[in-house]
DNA sequence: GCGTTTCTGTCATATTCTTGACAGTTAGGC
DNA sequence: GCCTAACTGTCAAGAATATGACAGAAACGC
């Protein structure tokens, strides 16, 4: 579908529908309302609608209402003109504004005060606003893109959101589903982040074991994606080994997922990974390509034999391209 | 020097000496007596020799003058006439005559009798000959090369050889050393001959501990190199593991080289070496490319380490061209 | 010093590898 | 049957790699 994702990772089915849905409504001018729990990504997938937007070139301006106290967020949304009120030095130009063309991110809307959500309201019916102490209207060439983490069908029926400015925001909706009901891209990401955090922070590689990636994906990961972020990187830094073993995981994350911890005791190492060494050369008499070959060759078989010999599905293994794996194999005489 | 070996294998300075006199005497067409206890490749040598030599795409004829019994002897040298003797039914062309224009081995000329060291001795002296039983004269355009494990001095002296011929042949005397006097030349043939043999007849590939070679490098290698190669084949057969081992050696080998056999008990397999697997991969997080890269450069570290820096015997090390090296080191950031 | 050897990096060339585009097969689903 | 979806191999072009030829720098012997 040629839809840039901008650095979302996941291969779930939650979440490829997600994208469905995004790279239809992207093109279009449509007002959406993003609705999540805290830590699942929405300011990245809006960043992603953005930039799939036929306003990808024009600026893409993103406010946290729940983040800038009542006072200052209007002039900081509308901005304000000189000696509207105390400190108001000189004229300030406001996001709206900066964002002429472009699109505004409006996080944690669900956090706004009753009195600002009717200028948003007049924004996204009537296309203006002006500046506070200001007496120009000003025009906003727009898109509004709103997230909250709360639920704002129950914030109208409390009163504390209003009901028109939820319609109109509500156009349409996209729900960003929790990580936990993400299933395999818990693994896709742990291993996503703690690659990231090793080649930055780390000598070496830390690898993660099969068994411990099976037990991350069984835990529930309330804080969604920014747990697990700085989970790994949590990991990075204290795990010394080759790769996180079971006895590194902490004791909450055991204990939910239900796991015997095994004891710091057998170390049993059986066959456990060493990277090559050249004596490993030397005892198989090879020069470097070859062994690189013989090596390759090895995965090749494995990978092929995993998938039944299904060529497409071994090249995804392996990572490379299905025509690349052919063109390997027959190198190889194995075609 | 751009000398063609033809398959002989080694680098001890022992051999390259001889490769320095050989590639001298390549080109011209003096006669050249090569000695050397059996089994150190003295026809390998020789053939490498003609090769080299302007007569490359003339015949090689080589007779072993000690396997053919002493009446056979002469008229396989020089043929005979129809009727010379019983069973001498047609007339036949002798080894001299088929070599026209190239060179005769004459192996084991030691056991040749003093009879036919006369003939020999004419065809050096006079290039010429006749067939057995015949009248005509032959010019013989062939360059001689005699080679023998026994001491022809000793064999004059005794009387059993004659002295004229024996200085006719030493011209150029080579002296192929024994194996044992070839230090690191059995190691990279033990490695050359596994390899052979585990191509040729089996599935997998076996490596050798390289505390294994150290003791083959110890042994005293009676048979020369003949005796490696049964010997590296015996192994290729008997043993099943990924690698040979000292369990593995035969009591006579290990005796001599006084070798503790560390019983079959402990089997510590510590950091024994195991081909990566897909599990890795996925471990680490990498395609398969990244994966081969990463050997790659911690191959490439350690050879560095090995060598003190010096990419030049790093890339021997490595089996890799120097230049081959340097570009590796420049596309990863190494140099 | 000076000649020789060894090591070095660069560069152009030849070779090999990777991948996208294509077209043909197979396997279900209906 | 027919359609769709997944899988297959081929091929050409572009990207990446390997290597021979070169020339400059360090090390060595004398």
């Amino acid at each position: 579908m040629s839809f840039d994702t901008c650095g979302i990772i996941g291969k779930s089915s939650a979440l490829q529908e997600v994208f469905r849905i995004l790279a239809k409504v992207a093109p279009s001018d449509s007002t959406i309302l993003v609705t999540g729990e805290s830590g699942t990504g929405k300011e990245l997938l809006v960043r992603a609608l953005h930039r799939n937007s036929r306003r990808a070139d024009k600026p893409f301006v993103p406010i946290n209402c729940g983040a800038i106290p009542r006072e200052l967020l209007e002039s900081e949304l509308f901005g304000h003109e000189k000696g509207a009120f105390t400190h108001a030095i000189r004229t300030k130009i406001g996001r709206f504004e900066m964002a002429q063309g472009g699109t505004v991110f409006l996080d944690e809307i669900g956090e706004m005060d009753l009195s600002l959500q009717v200028k948003i309201l007049r924004v996204l019916q009537e296309r203006e606003f002006e500046r506070v102490g200001g007496s120009k209207t000003i025009k906003a060439d727009v898109r509004v893109v709103a997230a909250t983490n709360r639920d704002l069908e129950e914030e109208v029926s409390k009163g504390t959101f209003r009901e028109d400015l939820f319609y109109r925001l509500n156009v349409i909706p996209i729900v960003l589903p929790p990580l936990r009901e993400r299933g395999e891209d818990v693994i896709i990401l742990a291993r996503y982040f703690l690659k990231n955090f090793c080649t930055n922070h780390r000598p070496g590689i830390l690898g993660m074991a099969e068994e411990v990636a099976d037990i991350l994906a069984r835990y529930s990961w309330p804080g969604n994606v920014r747990e697990l972020e700085n989970f790994m990187e949590r990991m990075s830094i204290l795990c010394d080994g080759e790769s996180i073993g079971l006895v590194d995981l902490p004791d909450k994350i055991l204990r939910e997922t239900g796991v015997e911890v095994p004891k710091r005791v057998p170390a049993p190492a059986d066959a456990s990974f060493r990277w090559p060494e050249l004596k490993d050369l030397r005892e198989k008499s090879m020069g470097l390509k070859e062994f690189l070959d013989h090596v390759e060759e090895r995965l090749l078989t494995e990978a092929l034999g995993e998938v039944d010999g299904i060529k497409n599905k071994a090249a995804e293994v392996l990572g490379i391209k299905r025509t690349t794996l052919i063109e390997k194999l027959k190198k190889k005489n194995m075609l």
